[in-house]
RNA sequence: GGAGCUGUGGUGUAGCGGUUAACAUGCCGGCCUGUCACGCCGGAGAUCGAGGGUUCGAAUCCCUUCAGCUUCGCCA
């Protein structure tokens, strides 16, 4: 009995019509005499009816039928009974008496609803990832990520677009994630190294002339894991000749409109606002800010410089900063709230929280004894403070101070509700630093890739200050998630070469690891930029979920494992000996 | 590598030094012709994640370990 329609297809412009359905029991509810079963597949429910009456074989049959047997059921589509109608079924005004149906294939009892909503261990969710997908809204996910995808095919094809494929089995480069390593057979002791990103390919593919590509790119890199970060993810990666900035901002606003108007049937403004990279650690204590909400932080350090208290003129005068959040209403914290986000801070590297607490005629804090009167009230006026209203200081080194307000202010907003699950937020951050000095390896790296040109006004600085070079990068950040990300590039080997220099590779380490970015440069590389887009963390965003694993089909746990494949595994001796490749002992 | 939370019938929880290990749901059997989380009656189902220790006695206290989740470091 093959199908002739989807459950949802079926409505009252189908009375009297017999039809075919395939799919899955999802519930069954025996009267007796009359027994129901909501049929579920893939577009949804309806509702079918067993009667002795209608059919003597099936009605026994359907007796003996249980959740998520698959079974393909012929019957009339009728109305429903006065009364009996469910508004909360798609299907609810129509029903279908079964004369005929066939039990496809029996099923063992699931090890968890198949329902919305359910509270189950998400290793059992993992390991049963099949039956996990069955349930509705993950299927709505899967579905939405298709949507997306395709949506995104289609704008960048308009666009003159063309995607491409690139290796994944690839090479080990500097910098970066760990890399996954995939063992070379025909060269022993040599390693391929699965893509963090495409990024050299596509700039290659600059060089070929291709002016515009695109790729929809499984990326994979070998950290810890978290709530938004899988080992293997995917990118949108693009690439395009002959353009600035506002090029790529345009196109992307574009497509943001129309992933959100097709994907949701929502609307977007756009042109998205823009923040510079200094102003966004300054207020929000983050690249990445949050901007559904204020409780912005404000910096008091000329404020405070020639206090007597030592625990901010210090800070000041070893060259940190004093800054401040104002939260707002949570003078009402008891002690011992307050205490926790004196916690929080130092797990975050402060030292220890200053907190003043606005009262009605008083203040409460373990400060202010070590303040003038003045001083106080010039901190109350530039915090803008009102009675009822909570004023929380950082005073260390300026990354330290960002760090820790960034985080409290999360913190804050998370007590305070103010996170809008349904608000939507985007953020271009401009500016970002190119160099950042790393202390441990006493050495430039690069802040976004060693491919991100510079910009133009600070090509001086490379010799005299190269902390203070500004990249050409920009990041698009959603509701406090770093979405996409993308710069222009070097298309000029002496620059790429200086900026090799500058992060501590030596002429021939520069030449042995990228000797063909260099020498394609020297065959007519056009100027270039581009983007990439994390589309699991954008459809985690769009579908309000606090994982990008409910996005993936097959994710990894914690551990990078999947409890379903049993991945990783162990392989024979025969397969390490191929591979030339020894386990050894721990 | 560090921190936190969780782990008890299939599932979700309660119990926090002496219980016949409780409840809900699911499952199995019976009854039921208008349910849609159907209802009613009955039943089965747990070596309390694993190992060790303290104790007359441990699901409960301690140690170790495993797994999941969150997070710091890490993630150009």
């Amino acid at each position: 009995m093959k199908r002739t329609h989807n459950a949802t297809d079926i409505s009252s412009q189908n009375v009297g019509q017999e039809v075919v359905l395939n799919g899955w029991v999802n519930t069954r509810r025996d009267h007796g005499g009359l027994i129901f079963i909501d049929l579920r597949d893939r577009s949804g429910i309806i509702q079918i009816v067993f009667s002795p009456d209608v059919n003597e074989e099936s009605f026994h049959l359907a007796e003996q039928v249980r959740g998520e047997y698959v079974v393909a059921a012929k019957g009339k589509v009728s109305l429903r009974p006065e009364e009996t109608e469910n508004p909360n079924l798609l299907t609810g005004k129509v029903e279908i008496y079964v004369e005929e149906m066939e039990v496809l294939n029996r099923a063992k009892t699931p090890p968890f609803y198949i329902e919305d909503n359910i509270d189950v261990d998400e290793n059992l969710r993992l390991k049963y990832r099949y039956l996990d997908l069955r349930r509705p809204e993950m299927r709505k996910n899967l579905e939405l990520r298709h949507r997306v995808v395709k949506v995104m095919r289609d704008y960048l094809d308009e666009k003159a677009f063309i995607e491409v494929e690139t290796p994944i089995l690839t090479r080990s480069t500097p910098e970066g994630a760990r890399d996954y390593l995939v063992p070379s057979r025909v060269h022993p002791g040599e390693f391929f190294a699965l893509p963090q990103s495409p990024q050299q390919y596509k700039q290659l593919l600059m060089v070929a002339g291709m002016e515009k590509y695109f790729q929809i790119a499984r990326c994979f890199r070998d950290e810890d894991l978290r709530a938004d970060r899988q080992p293997e993810f995917t990118q949108l990666d693009m690439e395009m000749s002959f353009v600035d900035e506002e090029d790529i901002f345009q196109l992307i606003e574009e497509m943001m409109l129309r992933i959100f108007k097709e994907g949701l049937e929502q609307d977007i403004s756009i042109p998205f606002p823009r923040i510079s990279y200094e102003d966004a650690m300054k207020k929000y204590g983050n690249d990445r800010p949050d901007l559904r909400f204020g409780l912005e932080i404000v910096d008091l350090t000329e404020l405070l410089r020639d206090v007597e208290f030592k625990v901010f003129s210090g800070a000041i005068k070893s060259g940190g900063v004093v800054r401040a959040i104002n939260a707002r209403g949570c003078g009402s914290f008891a002690r011992r709230e307050i205490d926790k986000l004196g916690e929080m801070a130092v797990e975050y590297g402060a030292k220890g929280m200053a907190w003043i607490v606005v009262g009605e005629n008083e203040l409460k804090s373990p400060i202010i004894k070590f303040l003038t009167e003045e001083e106080v009230e010039q901190i109350l006026n530039a915090l803008e403070a009102k009675p009822g209203d909570l004023l929380i200081f950082g005073a260390d080194s300026a990354e330290t101070v960002a760090r820790v307000l960034g985080n409290l202010r999360m913190e804050l907003a998370r007590r305070l509700n103010l996170l809008e699950k349904e608000s939507l937020n985007f953020v271009w951050v401009l500016g970002f630093p190119l160099l950042e000095y790393d202390e441990e390896a006493k050495r430039y790296v690069a802040d976004h890739h060693m491919f991100t040109s510079p910009c133009l006004e600070d090509i001086e600085l490379l010799d005299t200050d190269p902390g203070g070079v500004k990249a050409r990068a920009y990041d698009l950040v959603l509701n406090g998630v770093e979405v996409g990300g993308g710069s222009i590039r070097i298309h000029r080997r002496d620059w790429q070469e200086k900026i090799f220099g500058l992060l501590g590779l030596t002429v021939e380490e520069a030449q042995e690891k990228f000797g063909h970015m260099l020498e394609a440069f020297e065959y007519g590389a056009p100027p270039h930029g581009g983007i990439a887009f994390g589309i699991d963390r954008l459809l985690m965003i769009m579908s309000q979920r606090q994982s990008i694993r409910d996005l993936i089909a097959f994710p990894k746990t914690q551990s990078a494992s999947c409890p379903m494949m049993e991945t990783p595994s162990e392989v024979s001796m025969r397969q390490l000996r191929e591979l030339s490749l020894k386990i050894r002992d721990k």
